[in-house]
DNA sequence: TTACATGTAATCATGATAGTTACTTTATGT
DNA sequence: ACATAAAGTAACTATCATGATTACATGTAA
């Protein structure tokens, strides 16, 4: 189990348009960057456009972002792109036998401590930003076009 | 995307052997309460058996938990059963494009920004021990017991 | 109206899941 | 020794999500 590349694109898309600013992000060009088809650019596009990440127009190339960078986080994009439904992370077994203790109150039982898990997991996405994720990738490509120079 | 019933199914069975241990928890039995297949349960059982929470032998009915009910966490049975693989819970596009500044460092950038959500989670079931999963199943049957009776 | 980009649907191969059946291996009791 | 019973395990199945691909409809602008 994984949870689906389609966060890790999203994350992907959203920084580029930014370091891309000054040219034309079309879904060839995130594509081509991404190493995927335009048509999966396109369809993770209408995710974060229906989030209010992007901007995005039929017939015009290009996608902007909606949000200041500082103002989008991670778990923004996480919940954009649909990886998890609502508190679904983790599954249970549909019908324990209720003619036993432990079968009719696991799912009661195990319901909140998933709940909770879950939660620990997003709190930690929704203190990072899209402004960090592109600060630290411009830092580390400062840092490696160095070492390759020397 | 979900993480795999295999978990739950784990802490059912842990602490119904646990709460039956006055009697015989063989495959059988276990699959009643989880209202599974037998073999599914043995599968299982194999896994916590490999990860030293039970013990189960060949010919032998009924399994028995091989630790303290207290000596056994949550992300315990989260690693026995597999259900994610060692810092996999989130995947990541594997060939972006070495030519982009976002291709050939987003990997990087986002690694250690997936394992610290990762951990966060873990780190919440860690703090669940099966101690606390049993009383707590035994507490809400009490109440819903004393519902009936009204 | 031509060119081009987005939006979107249909199709496909792949892999994980969970269930089912059936067989082998091992231990116990008569 | 043999019959019984349970664990161990392999093979097969249906179902589902993913990610890629193709194709086409929709919309914009020169």
């Amino acid at each position: 189990m994984s949870i689906s590349s389609r966060f890790a694109v999203g994350i992907h898309i959203l920084a580029l348009i930014e370091i891309n600013k000054e040219g034309i992000s079309s879904s060839e060009f995130l594509a081509g960057s991404v190493n995927t088809n335009p048509a999966v650019i396109r369809k993770i596009m209408g995710m974060l456009k229906k989030a209010g990440l992007v901007e995005v127009h039929p017939g015009i190339a290009g996608a902007k972002l909606a949000r200041d960078l500082s103002d989008i986080t991670l778990l923004d994009v996480y919940k954009a792109v649909n990886v998890v439904q609502e508190n679904e992370l983790f599954s249970v077994h549909e019908e324990p036998n209720p003619a036993c203790t432990v079968g009719r109150n696991i799912q009661d039982t195990i319901g909140p401590l998933f709940t909770a898990a879950q939660l620990a997991l997003e709190k930690t996405l929704r203190n990072v930003t899209l402004e960090d994720v592109v600060k630290d990738i411009v830092d580390k490509d400062k840092i490696n076009s160095k070492e390759l120079s020397n």
